[in-house]
RNA sequence: GCGGCUGUGGCGGAAUUGGCAGACGCGCUAGACUUAGGAUCUAGUGUCAAUGACGUGGGGGUUCAAGUCCCUUCAGCCGCACCA
């Protein structure tokens, strides 16, 4: 058979439109799974080869489970809102809608040019005033459980675009597009609490079939640790309290050290008789960037409080109080107990401010270098902790200062809230309004959504407002309760937002009631399987399951944790090795390789290119053998003829069912085909197979490589769709050969193999190895003093 | 600095509980067919002083047996980065 696969793909392409042959059926008494990609921005750049990595391998395993009988829940949409379509808008003059339009609609035929099996029907866009209604929603309930705040704080803000920034969009300290100079500025931002989420999305991630490196870094990311905070009386009167993991250590405070922007220094400036100093470097610390103050040459600099001093609640000495950068206001309580015996920091401090170095735990040489092990020590120095061990030391110091009322124990979190304001246009409107009497008002629900008004110019305002602010006749409104006048909120939500809930909206993507029934959420939540990329773990990841709890607690949901199991793909580099990029000019469009090679082959290659977990280069040579691969099992069908089995080839068939079944749960595509490329080699050898044979390779190979399957499917007489076949299955006691090989070594050294039947005994084997003559030079005048015997594999007999 | 990951032929990569290292594919070599070959088919392809020995980043160890387990060391990649 000719293997022509332009007309191929296009044919079964259309086939599988025509017959909605992927549109889920709402038939709530079948066993449901849903399997879920990240979707996509429609970026103006089109899809990347990284895309269908992800869409393929996820793909494949709805295809298996629909052809098991399993109603497939397999959707797309798009996270269309975004800073990259509004800049496009403002250089090019074309409203943001349409570039969004234009750009999904490319998006779309290029998926579609891939035989993704999704279901069309529900196919969902952020930017949809239906859908956007709904996170909207979703915030005024946020904001009416009191989780939705704002807050003043210091935003990138960029000198030469006059923009606020995103972290993301600062490199260097510089703005990301124009490289000038990115300072900081106040702004007040509206923020959502997920800090009060923080512990639960920490404890259930226990329970989920997430991949560790996945748990691992939210973990990290979330931050938890466990320790104290102190307060130290000081002579200004004022208490100040520290935040510390190590309150063992009490003893060993030499020093105090708080953070610029304190407000004790404002507070007692009076008292403080170097004041000017301290406000110079209060200036300094504000004007340096961000990287300059992380910068990985981390000088310590710092201003001693001259005239007030603090006391060790534990020794009542009387200690310095210093204003340093490396204490951050918005961890902990902004101030710190220096311990630099047992804290790298504050001994690096210690030492360029010539301040004592007191060793409280044993173990290391303190005037060299921080010992900050905590498993080995043994506390000296520390009055009534002397002699124990870190650990006791800590549980006494904190029931002792609790005791006493001069602390307590406090857990922290390095999760921060999240900045939900973006004063951009292309987002979200955040549907409140600011009323001069009643201060932030929501928006009645049965005016969402609130609409973006059409704008003719996109360009943001020169203070650093949304765009938006510029619309007065959108802006000012009445105030929903007192009906006075009253301005709308300016700001937009960030692209986050329509992501962290757009699993719900595939479940009934149409509903103008609800976000979706909650007859659609008990069947198909949770996502089954979600995969994606890693870059997302701490943000959309992290930020989705934050919302998923609060949908759970206003009982809209009816599970508390959205995703069952997560999974993550490698990155597909340049053939150089190194990430693709433009400018590097190694990127490959798929466009180009659907072209040249077909989908399947592409999709096959992207399966086969590696372990689907790690990054691989794109290679050009060796997608040419997947082409071949493919053309080689068109080939089949001329050798294909009468039914049955052939009994040569039947043990090769069930082994390579289980294997590719088995394969593709654990996700390791790139063996599977591998066992599918020897089936073929193998069925070659023997010269000939049956139809009904195919027709079994056929339906197993369908996840993969859709298209040419269909056909041959279809040449085979069949008038269904191989992508509703019965997924094949084995018999375990087929995949067994009757005659199996066992490796025969002496003393460890690999010296021939026998033929045996299954599963015989040691003696069996032993004996049939000693009468052949092959290993007779091996045992003669030699003295046997082991023999070790691993069924069905090998044998190794000892001798001296 | 902390956390995570990875080191296997010329290349991408295989290898249940420790049990034939290099599956499968690319590339390469030779041959066949051919006006032609960036097509197809057949055979070969870890290294070497080659009936044997050596080989999974380096060194050491445990074991009848180590890519796999333990100790140590080197190199590269990714994430976070003064989180007290």
């Amino acid at each position: 058979m000719k293997y022509d696969f332009k007309e191929i793909e296009a044919k079964w392409q259309k086939e599988w439109d025509d017959k909605e042959a992927f549109k889920v059926g709402v038939d709530y008494s079948k066993p449901k799974f849903y399997p879920l990609v990240e979707f996509p921005y429609p970026s103006a750049q089109g899809l990347h080869v990284g895309h269908p990595r992800s869409y393929t391998a996820i793909d494949i395993i709805a295809r298996k489970r629909r052809q098991q009988g399993y109603n497939v829940l397999y959707p797309m949409g798009w996270d269309a809102f975004g800073l990259p379509t509004e800049n496009f808008a403002m250089k090019n003059k074309i409203h943001p809608a349409v570039v969004t339009a234009n750009n999904v609609a490319r998006f779309k035929s290029q998926l579609k040019s891939l035989g993704l099996s999704f279901d069309w029907s529900r196919e969902i866009n952020t930017t949809d005033p239906d859908y956007y209604k709904w996170t909207q929603w979703i915030f005024l309930k946020l904001f009416e459980k009191g989780l939705a705040y704002k807050k003043k704080m210091s935003v990138n803000w960029c000198t030469s675009c006059k923009v606020v920034l995103a972290n993301e969009e600062v490199v260097n300290g510089l703005c990301e597009r124009c490289h000038s100079e990115v300072i900081h500025k106040e702004k007040s931002q509206w923020m959502l609490k997920i800090t009060e989420y923080a512990q639960r999305l920490l404890d259930d991630l226990d329970d989920l079939d997430f991949i560790d490196r996945v748990k691992i870094q939210q973990k990290n990311w979330i931050g938890r640790s466990t320790g104290a905070e102190v307060d130290f009386e000081t002579t200004a009167g004022e208490k100040l309290t520290v935040y510390t993991t190590r309150p063992d250590t009490l003893f060993g405070a030499t020093y105090m050290v708080i953070s610029p922007e304190h407000s004790f220094i404002v507070n007692h400036a009076d008292k403080i008789s170097n004041i000017d100093a301290v406000n110079n470097y209060k200036a300094e610390a504000a004007k340096k960037s961000d990287f300059e103050r992380t910068e990985i040459a981390k000088d310590k600099t710092g201003v001693k409080l001259c005239g007030i001093e603090a006391i060790n609640p534990v020794n009542n000495t009387k200690i310095p109080i210093f204003v340093s950068d490396y204490v951050l206001i918005t961890y902990g309580t902004g101030a710190i107990m220096a311990v630099p015996a047992h804290d790298t920091r504050d001994w690096e401090f210690a030492k360029e401010f010539n301040l004592p170095i007191v060793e409280v735990v044993k173990g290391g040489d303190v005037q060299n270098e921080a010992f900050t092990d905590v498993e080995t020590g043994i506390m000296v120095n520390s009055g009534f902790l002397d002699g124990l061990e870190v650990k006791e030391a800590k549980e006494k110091i904190i029931s002792w200062l609790d005791q006493n009322g001069l602390g307590k124990p406090k857990v922290n979190f390095k999760l921060r809230d999240w900045v939900f304001s973006r004063q951009r246009y292309w987002g979200e409107p955040i549907p409140l309004v600011w009323c001069e009497k009643c201060g932030w008002v929501p928006i009645d629900e049965k005016d969402l959504p609130l609409r973006l008004p059409d704008l003719e110019a996109f360009e943001p305002s020169d203070n650093g407002e949304s765009p938006l602010a510029n619309v007065t006749d959108w802006v000012n409104c009445k105030c929903p309760k007192c009906n006075g006048d009253a301005k709308r909120e300016t700001d937009t939500m960030p692209q986050w937002a329509g992501s962290s809930w757009y699993f719900l909206r595939y479940c009934d993507p149409n509903n103008d009631k609800e976000l979706a029934s909650k007859e659609a959420l008990e069947y198909w939540m949770p996502v089954d399987w979600y995969n994606g990329g890693m870059e997302h773990t701490t943000l959309h990841l992290l930020y989705s399951r934050f919302w998923a709890k609060f949908l759970y607690d206003i009982d809209i949901l009816q599970i508390p944790e959205p995703y069952r199991k997560r999974t993550s793909h490698g990155m597909i580099l340049g053939e150089d090795n190194q990430k693709m990029s433009k400018s590097r000019g190694n990127v490959v469009n798929p466009d180009d390789i659907v072209n040249e090679y077909g989908a399947d082959t592409l999709r096959l290659y992207e399966m086969f290119i590696g372990d689907f977990e790690k990054a691989a280069p794109w290679s050009g040579n060796s997608i040419k053998g997947c082409k071949r691969f493919l053309e080689r099992f068109a080939g089949l069908y001329d050798i294909a003829s009468g039914n049955g089995i052939t009994p040569e080839l039947d043990t090769a068939f069930h082994k390579t069912i289980k294997k590719v079944t088995g394969d593709i749960e654990e996700m390791k595509f790139n063996t599977a085909i591998a066992a599918m490329m020897s089936l073929t080699n193998e069925i070659y050898e023997h010269g000939s197979l049956t139809k009904d044979e195919l027709k079994t390779f056929a339906s197993l190979l369908c996840p993969f490589a859709p298209h040419i399957c269909e056909e041959i499917w279809h040449n085979l007489g069949e008038t269904g769709l191989c992508s509703h076949a019965a997924y094949p299955t084995y018999d375990e006691a087929k995949t067994v050969d009757n005659i199996i090989e066992i490796v025969v070594q002496f003393s460890g050294k690999i010296r021939g193999k026998i033929q045996t039947a299954p599963d015989s005994s040691q003696e069996q084997v032993i004996n049939q190895v000693k009468s052949d003559a092959q290993f007779a030079p091996y045992l003669e005048g030699k003295q046997i003093i082991k023999e070790i015997y691993v069924k069905n594999k090998l044998v190794n007999i000892v001798v001296k």
